[in-house]
RNA sequence: GCGGAUAUGGUGUAAUUGGUAGCCACGUCAGACUUAGGAUCUGAUGCCGAAAGGCGUGGGGGUUCGAGUCCCUUUAUCCGCACCA
């Protein structure tokens, strides 16, 4: 009987799901082990064949690590929410809530058909109300706590109502908006709409008046994340800074706890380094400059500078176009040449203002400030080079140690006075933390590292500023323009914003059928009749922050998770997804998930363990060459004779780079009569490796594989193709050779007839010893996520056994094959006699004793080069392999008579003779 | 500019972590069995060379008995951040 995979595949996809084979409950007796895929947004194109590369790695993982033991939670849903459903829904009129469902019905059938061991049981979808009902409820639980910088976690916000009635601000260390100095008299006199505001400043779900990302084009606003290069992640459409007001989450309160968080974490390098660089942490010190105001009266101007130790070297000041002072700072005659400068700066788009960053700009507000430590007036410009949203938008200039500040004073002849030796600041700033300090009274003589110490205990000795952590990292926006998301908890009296009680959520999207923003520019939500509540709605990460939490308990209506569910499955162990996230999803997931241990809902404050980051899977697309102004098409290696024009061709009818020459003909009308100059009687297509899309007709549908060679292929070769983490192009070019190996592997268990042929006869050693080299490898690889040596190493075991079909080889064989090929393993395991699934069964181990060896044949090498081998027993010392080896007469050939200098011997590996 | 990564045959890749570079496949070539094969099996296949042998892991240098692996330097490609004070 051939290997039938189609119909042994659908068999066992089916008998899977009638006998629940698995689902999985909580169970004390087996330790956990939580396996997780990155969530797919169930797009209108359908799964690609990217998707399952991270999903068939990490089913592996998980029905490996069912085989050895654990009880493993391994759930799927579906992203459900988002931009795309919203703009077809704008271009079609089809209500996303019915496209949504057709593309999930379509992902769940490609899913189905690769054999994942998923508990479908536990499915959850972000857009139902069931689900975001606990997006909702965290929301208003962030709403309803304020973080605590002393104890280091987040606390009921009516603690913070309590401490300012009692002591006012005193002694209050909360992360914040903006530093606020109140009286308890002050907080105690003033009215709801009044405490309010003070509230939200401390919120860690808030509401504010902010800088944020706008898209025109799609009509809301953008977290900083969702934008990159000025323009929009999602369409790719132009960005531009406006400021209004918005929903907020205080991710900044975090900060330091998610760049220390990333220590413990088993994530690759690469990835940590990207959300320490995103956290962006920088130590330096808050420092306040007196400044002249036009009106006579005097003002502290506070900097932020990481460079304490060059102060002596401030020779101007320069404050962002946005700063809240700056009107108050221009004087009369400066004011007409401002005004123009900031309305200018705010007409550019972020991509231009990126684009120039070389280009010099600025004004001089007319004011001076005074340097405290040089007692000379300095001027203070404008320029948007200094940003508003980074420390305290304002600096101080040392323009021969920072090329910025040194380009701006060439610009406007600035004095530029070197306080660090080491550079020639007539040619350019020396930006380099090391040197001698000069021209700076106190500080001369020292080195920068002294300096900067010295310099921070005077400046908190005279009391004008203090030591001090500034981030990069800015607070989420956390509300979209759009209809497509999940609503907020929110109504308002008057100004102030008021949470619904729990016991009314979930609060569900209403019904409509026109989603794009109203005449007044409103969100859609506006044009529902008798909506009373926030028009804005959630954005995308929203629902994906708490999603493996829901997975451990979804079908709770009282609570996201119980507290039995989440103490036994507590986090993640697992998690499979790509890099795409890191700045995004990652970092907001982990912050969601601080916040609800700070709470005590959740037991672990890391939900994440282990990360891996699949690589992108790239398009390979292929040309034809069309010799121009025919329809004749001639084979890459002949081209070169012809002028031509490339064209890319479907890659689903090209097999190994061979054009199928009908199938084209086929393909599209204009090529029905196309002639071809062949080589070798074949047409061969050129390639090359792009973006996987439509519009190069390189995009491989999973199905299709699946069809043509089978789930377990499919699932074999994805792993074959290379390393796990890797980013490759798609290529089928050598899928041949993994159906191969399967079709091999189940003729073991066959005569040459076809017929059952399984035999009792025991092993030999070398069978044996091949058995175990196998499991005792394929193990350690799945360990590592080294899928593709563990693939090779089957073949190498088939290569090796030759002819065999012994049960005592191959049941083993069959087990350990079956979390990489399910269904061939499963079909097998029942035809050896077997009632219960095959990943049930005990994951093989290996003997150490089939595999040892008494003697070695160790490769001799003359000055480093291999000249001989030599067999000897492994039980000789060094010293003895060293007396015996320069007898040989092939060692006296190659020392031609001369005695040795040195014998190096490494036992079991090697002999090196040095002449 | 800063940070991270990668570079090995015609192709995808492997290398016990400093010990015979190229495992396993694809492709190619030769052969066997076949009415036939896009089936199956066997063998060869890094480069130069008739052979002996030599040369080979992006380039250059170093450490070592021995380097794909460690150090220095350089080039190319990819990714992240970017006027972050």
């Amino acid at each position: 009987m051939e290997y039938d995979f189609r119909e042994i595949e659908a068999r066992w996809q089916k008998e899977w799901r009638e006998r629940g084979t698995y689902k999985v409950d909580i169970d004390p007796s087996r330790p956990k082990f939580y396996v997780l895929d990155m969530f797919p947004y169930p797009s209108g194109a359908g799964l690609h064949v990217g998707h399952p590369l991270g999903y068939i790695a990490s089913d592996i993982y998980s029905r490996y690590k069912r085989s050895c033991g654990y009880n493993v939670l391994h759930p799927m849903g579906y992203d459900a929410f988002g931009l795309p459903a919203e703009q077809y829904a704008i271009q079609t009129g089809q209500h996303p809530a019915v496209t949504t469902e057709h593309n999930i019905a379509r992902y769940r059938e490609q899913l189905d058909k690769i054999g994942f061991s998923y508990d479908w049981d536990r499915e959850i979808r972000t857009c139902d109300p069931k689900y975001y009902k606990w997006t909702q409820w965290a929301f208003l639980k962030m709403f309803a706590h304020y973080y605590d910088r002393t104890l280091g976690k987040a606390r009921p916000i009516e603690e913070l109502e309590k401490h300012l009635s009692e002591h006012g601000t005193e002694g209050l260390d909360a992360a914040c908006t903006t530093e606020l100095h109140l009286t308890a008299a002050e907080w105690n006199s003033m009215d709801e709409a009044g405490r309010e505001k003070v509230l939200q400043n401390y919120r860690l779900a808030y509401r504010a008046d902010t800088m944020v990302n706008w898209c025109p084009k799609l009509g809301t606003v953008l977290a900083n994340d969702e934008v990159r290069d000025g323009l929009s992640v999602r369409g790719g459409y132009p960005v531009e800074q406006k400021r209004m007001k918005q929903w907020l989450l205080r991710i900044t309160a975090y900060a330091e706890r998610l760049l220390k968080g990333l220590d413990s974490l088993e994530w690759s390098d690469s990835l940590k380094e990207i959300q320490r660089n995103w956290i962006g942490r920088s130590e330096g010190a808050q420092i306040f400059f007196d400044v002249e105001m036009p009106d006579g009266s005097v003002r502290k101007l506070e900097i932020f500078t990481t460079r304490p130790d060059t102060i002596f070297g401030v020779t101007f000041m320069v404050v962002a176009p946005e700063h809240e002072w700056l009107g108050d700072m221009t004087t009369a005659d400066r004011r007409a040449e401002v005004t123009e400068y900031v309305e200018n700066s705010k007409k550019r788009s972020e991509r231009e203002r990126i684009a120039e960053t070389k280009r010099v700009s600025g004004a001089f507000t007319g004011s001076y400030a005074v340097n405290p430590f040089t007692g000379k007036r300095i001027p203070i410009y404008v320029s948007d080079y200094v940003l508003a949203g980074y420390g305290t938008g304002a600096i101080m200039a040392v323009p021969a140690h920072d090329s910025r500040d040194y380009a701006f004073a060439r610009h406007f002849g600035l004095d530029i006075v070197p306080v660090v030796e080491g550079g020639d600041i007539s040619q350019a700033s020396y930006d380099a933390k090391q040197g001698r300090m000069i021209n700076s009274g106190m500080l001369d003589g020292l080195d920068v590292k002294e300096a900067v110490v010295k310099m921070f205990a005077e400046v908190e000795r005279r009391g004008i500023g203090k030591r001090l952590v500034n981030y990069r990292l800015r607070d989420a926006i956390f509300s979209r323009q759009r209809y497509w998301g999940e609503p907020f908890p929110i109504y308002y009296d008057g100004d102030i914003a008021r949470p619904l009680d729990e016991s009314e959520l979930p609060l569900t999207l209403p019904p409509m059928d026109n989603f794009g923003p109203t005449e007044q520019g409103e969100p859609p939500l506006a044009r529902v009749k008798g909506w009373r509540y926030e028009l804005s709605t959630m954005p995308g990460f929203a629902g994906s922050s708490a999603y493996y939490l829901r997975y451990m308990d979804p079908h709770n209506d009282n609570a996201l998770v119980s507290p039995e569910a989440d103490r036994y499955w507590r986090n993640v162990d697992l998690y499979v997804g790509g890099i795409e996230h890191a700045t995004g999803h990652l970092m907001y997931s982990r912050f969601w998930n601080m916040f609800l241990y700070d709470t005590g809902y959740v037991c672990e404050s890391e939900p994440f363990l282990k990360l891996v980051n699949q690589g992108m899977i790239q398009g390979r697309s292929n040309f034809v060459y069309r010799v121009v102004g025919t329809n004749k098409f001639v084979s890459l290696g002949l081209k070169e004779g012809y002028e031509t024009q490339e064209i890319h061709v479907d890659v689903n009818i090209v097999k190994n780079d061979i054009l199928d020459l009908d199938a084209f003909r086929k393909w599209r009308p204009e090529f029905a009569d196309a002639e071809f100059i062949l080589e070798n009687g074949q047409y061969v297509c050129g390639w090359a490796v792009e973006k996987m899309s439509k519009s190069m007709y390189n995009v491989v549908n999973p199905d299709l594989v699946v069809e043509q060679y089978g789930a377990d292929t499919l699932r074999m070769y994805e792993m074959f193709l290379g390393p796990i983490e890797q980013s490759k192009p798609w290529d089928t070019n050598g899928i041949d050779g993994v159906h191969k190996f399967l079709k091999r592997f189940w003729r073991m268990f066959r005569d040459r007839n076809g017929e059952w042929a399984l035999s009792e006869e025991k092993a030999t050693p070398k069978e044996l010893k091949t058995l175990h080299k196998t499991i005792r490898k394929v193990r350690e690889d799945i360990e590592n996520f080294s899928f593709n040596t563990s693939v090779a190493a089957f073949m190498i075991c088939l290569n090796e056994l030759g002819e065999c079909h012994k049960r005592e080889i191959l049941e083993p064989l069959t087990v350990l094959l079956s979390p990489f090929a399910p269904h061939i393993a499963e079909e097998l395991w029942h035809a050896m006699g077997h009632e219960t699934s095959v990943c049930n069964a005990r994951y093989p181990e290996f003997d150490e004793s089939h595999l040892v060896e008494n003697t070695f044949e160790y490769p001799v090498m003359v000055n480093g080069k291999l000249r001989f081998k030599q067999e000897y027993p492994l039980t000789m010392t060094p010293q003895q392999l060293q007396e015996d080896i320069v007898t040989r007469p092939e060692a006296q050939k190659w020392l031609e008579g001369a005695a040795p200098r040195k014998i190096v011997v490494v036992p079991g590996k090697i002999i090196n003779i040095v002449k």
